[in-house]
DNA sequence: CCATCTATAGTTAGTTG
DNA sequence: CCAACTAACTATAGATG
């Protein structure tokens, strides 16, 4: 990332990829360090070095093992959740999420449509529009005309104002 | 980090900390994914959550325990270098790290003694100096005249080239 | 290979709804 | 509690020595 924006992708490129994994491990650890002091929680990580037979281990070998192994102590707890519970946390975090989901769809969709208009404004053209998207088209522009109606009103309130409008 | 300068020490406040805590746990395992996606390596990490009583997992409880059983493979390997080789490799970059320590001290001395330059010629009060402050201060003095001499020079061939000068 | 630099992308503390 | 926002910050790709 940076320079020029992050391509979430393999480096093909060996010399690039070996500075990005060294950059990013010395960052990675440094974060996880910062996450340490200021939380105070206990944390390990092990990250595999292609450069070297030994991983990278943090904060230090012997205090991963330690969180390894108590974290090998709690499957147990995992599973005294039952599954009906389980089940409908799920599903409401699911029906969340999907909320989320239409709502980007209706706001992708509105933008499309401007942009589309945009494109019908500049270029003049607009024989090679659905039915669906002239409807929508329609709609849009009337909002936008009543949007610059309201405008003006505001503006002449402000520049001309009434005793009605004005405290 | 942000708004206010990071000051790298425990949270004390609950509300504070808990909230640093989500936000750098999910930011510490984006870096983790952009990681393994960009260079293609193995890794797992455990992060405590005071929160909950699971902790963080990732990427996942299986892949980690993957990756803590092929770590747990390796200390074989490590004692098989000898502690011999370990020692010199050691040594080698305690020696090199003083060499860049020592280097730093040397530049903070110059600039310390520039720092102290500047305050006498500003103030004109050069009685409190010790000797060897003094003598260095002289040493300093004597290096930028000469440098405005070499400046001097290179300006004049600049400004009235001479056929030797320029070519 | 490593260190340093710089511009830009990305992260996040504090705030607000 | 969560999501969104913004203003500072930090991290890092790419270039250079």
């Amino acid at each position: 990332m940076t320079k020029t924006k992050l391509i979430l992708a393999y480096i093909a490129n060996d010399r690039a990829r070996k500075a990005s994994f060294k950059k990013r491990t010395k960052g990675l650890i440094k974060k996880a360090d910062e996450l340490c002091t200021l939380c105070d929680v206990k944390a390990c990580a092990i990250i595999g070095n292609p450069y070297d037979n030994e991983p990278e281990v943090w904060p230090s070998n012997l205090r991963a093992q330690q969180v390894i192994s108590e974290f090998k102590k709690l499957p147990e707890h995992v599973q005294s959740r039952n599954k009906e519970d389980n089940q409908s946390i799920c599903q409401e975090r699911i029906a969340k999420k999907e909320g989320k989901l239409r709502k980007q769809y209706m706001d992708n969709n509105q933008k499309e449509l401007t942009k589309i208009m945009y494109m019908c404004l500049v270029s003049g053209a607009f024989q090679n529009l659905s039915l669906a998207s002239s409807e929508s088209l329609v709609f849009l522009l009337n909002q936008n005309i009543k949007d610059v109606g309201r405008r003006i009103e505001l503006l002449q309130n402000t520049l001309f104002p009434s005793q009605d409008n004005v405290e």
